[in-house]
DNA sequence: CGTCCGTTTGATACATTTCAATAACGGTGG
DNA sequence: CCACCGTTATTGAAATGTATCAAACGGACG
């Protein structure tokens, strides 16, 4: 539960363009770019909800914790992904970048108001991504073992990082392991389990080579 | 993971209007009026996506299942929650009624194309709402302990069934089992050990009265 | 070269699951 | 109305997976 520096005020609609385009769902963001290094936040629960972002370096998470400390992140947001998309007009999650990370940030208003511009539908599809990513995040947090988990975890990096089986993590054990609702202790020895078996390749420990990429699949039921 | 009967067939669009208003977020439907008798299917996973819900009596749980029989209740909803709202064309979830059950279900493009009338502002509040329980729910499957799950289902169905002390459950222990990711032994254990604290009293397994909704509000954590 | 932070590994504790048996409930038919 | 049956819920004892506590390891960096 790393406590968060201040952010590099990112501050609003200084039309400053930039575009990336990874997947047919990319969406064109118009705003400021934000420069934010390791563990800084980008926004914090219970703030107004006014910018979205997308990631154009770096990655990010976004979490919640309970009064004593314990911490569930939501999700992790790569390059090309748009995050803080939010039910209300507050936070709900805090989001901080895992490592030096560039993003784009952009005021609500200027998607969602746009709507002959068809942005709104592709707000609304992001969004729904979300949802989706949730739901599935839900089925794994309720219903699989560490080693589902861990093998899901990887699965999922591999296909959002390209489908890759070479894979860069850009965060930490403890990470994962607020992501997967497991200690980091657990995490690691199924880790290295996963790599006695032969289905992944440590090498360095952010840096997984995922063997078997189809067995480590069928591992996730 | 009771499989599902057929559905008395929602014919679409036949145009029998029906409201209910319990919130400020309450949204029309209309559409065609739906009897299911308990554990029938409303929609399966797969198919196509092509009305949405609400539910007028009984309840409904939205769940998906592991290859091996394992099963995650995404949602519970009951009397005015509109479900079925899907990420994409097609069903990601399956529906079954928990009790007998009336819906009210309407084509989605009624809905989401109607975009002046403010509908598709309500339906994407409406979203946003199934997107910020999911993560809520998230957070108590990863990070939750089995009476902590057990006081937050409580306390949450309280709220949502009318803020009352005495709840009516519409679903078995084996239903909250699967949405809180545990067994249903411990669901079991878990509530007679809270009528033991003095927290609630058990009434026939549907029936559970909060003594202390305050105490039990602190238990989640 | 030594320090620091993150990771790995080990031994033990514990919460929850699993397996098994009993009990309570709800519906059905006599 | 009561007895019976199948289903659902409760309770118990043992097994197990994951957490906890503790120590050693490793790489990055001054």
């Amino acid at each position: 539960m790393q406590m968060s520096p201040m952010v590099t005020a990112p501050r609003p609609y200084v039309p400053t363009a930039t575009m990336r385009t990874p997947a047919p769902e990319a969406i064109r963001l118009i705003g400021v770019t934000v420069h934010l290094s390791r563990d800084q936040e980008v926004f914090g629960e219970g703030e107004p909800a006014d910018q979205v972002f997308k990631v154009v370096r770096g990655a990010v998470r976004c979490f919640r914790v309970l009064s004593d400390g314990r911490r569930q992140i939501c999700d992790f947001y790569l390059p090309g992904d748009v995050f803080g998309i939010e039910p209300g007009q507050d936070r709900r999650t805090t989001a901080e970048a895992l490592t030096d990370t560039v993003l784009v940030a952009a005021r609500r208003s200027t998607v969602v108001e746009d709507e002959d511009s068809g942005t709104a539908r592709r707000l609304w599809a992001l969004a729904m991504a979300d949802l989706q990513r949730s739901q599935d995040h839900a089925l794994t947090l309720g219903r699989r073992s560490a080693n589902e988990r861990v093998a899901s975890f990887l699965v999922d990096m591999a296909a959002r990082l390209g489908d890759v089986d070479n894979l860069e993590l850009p965060m930490t054990r403890q990470d994962i392991a607020d992501y997967l609702g497991l200690t980091i202790e657990t995490v690691s020895r199924t880790l290295t389990h996963l790599q006695v078996s032969g289905l992944i390749k440590l090498a360095g420990c952010r840096s997984i080579h995922l063997r078997k990429p189809r067995a480590l699949a069928e591992l996730c039921a």
